[in-house]
DNA sequence: GCATTTAAGTCAGTGTTATTGACATATATG
DNA sequence: CATATATGTCAATAACACTGACTTAAATGC
């Protein structure tokens, strides 16, 4: 601690602020990813599932017919570590594979009307708690998370988040 | 997907682009988490130590003499899962414990230079990031990307988060 | 002073998520 | 037909978390 307070009165002048500063953006994307995902972890333990179930349940609802490959771009994962959860959907009946018509290596996967009820219930909640948080925070402060957001994020996926048709009105 | 779009439609008449906006804005926060740790992460394989072991480092760090009872609240993990990971950095000599001169029963932690050389490490290179997309995002977007994010945290957790002194200036 | 509570630590067993490495199969492509 | 690609699988390992039961030491309430 001593150590980091040397270092912040010795950086650029006019940004004293800026370790603290850095340090509040860290606590708050800890917190929040924290509190976000616990209400859905907590449904998802019903089911004998984990955050990564809700994962792949998720990216295929948002994007029905993605490949396998895709996924694990995605993730970041092991093709590994899919395959036990997406095995485990799909024997389960909540996300079902189709074979691509135009190549036939190609596994197309897709939500089945139960795992699209599942990714409605996790995602509503999630949906809520973000919900409430852009009503309390205007408009303004919405484009600023994201803006924000955006800039975290590799600059080789950003492109990969969904965008919404239009700018926001909240 | 069918049925998401239906929904969609359904809802408050003059937020048509409610569902795609909070899918995107959960999309962000998956994206922007996923990138801000993956760094770090790395870096720990070479110490054999991984992200709750940061997350420890990095608590310790901001709360010099912080007890294991306030650090389970913030981690929210169980008592035994600290246990394994808080021995490991004593025993390596990351962290330190004091035992509290007016209550004995409690061990205050602390980061040895060990330790806070380990933190800045870790740190440094998600302050970067962080500090990155500040600057490409402006102050007033700092802003909006913070209170949405304190909005997400849950309530009785909002003040956990530590607080610069002064308003930013990015 | 003694019962109770609190703070911390420990032992045992289990489960989820992830890894590396090696290999198999089917299909597409040059 | 050789090679590359997409997917899947087997085996071993590790990090991180959990539940449940228990211990020790110290503080606190009556």
């Amino acid at each position: 601690m001593a150590d980091s307070s040397f270092r912040a009165k010795h950086r650029a002048n006019p940004l004293f602020l800026r370790d603290a500063e850095l340090r509040q953006a860290m606590e708050l994307l800890f917190f929040a990813y924290r509190d976000f995902t616990q209400e859905a972890d907590a449904i998802l333990t019903d089911y004998s599932f984990g955050r990564a179930h809700h994962r792949v349940i998720y990216f295929v609802g948002a994007n029905p017919g993605i490949t396998v490959s895709e996924l694990l771009q995605i993730l970041k994962i092991t093709k590994q570590s899919l395959s036990r959860v997406l095995g485990e959907l799909i024997n389960d009946s909540f996300v079902h594979q189709r074979t691509d018509k135009a190549d036939r290596r190609r596994r197309r996967l897709y939500l089945t009307a139960k795992g699209a009820d599942l990714e409605r219930l996790l995602t509503d909640r999630q949906s809520q708690r973000v919900a409430g948080a852009f009503r309390a925070a205007g408009a303004e402060a919405v484009e600023g998370f994201r803006t924000v957001l955006r800039g975290i994020i590799n600059e080789e996926d950003r492109q990969r988040v969904a965008r919404p048709a239009r700018p926001t009105a909240v």
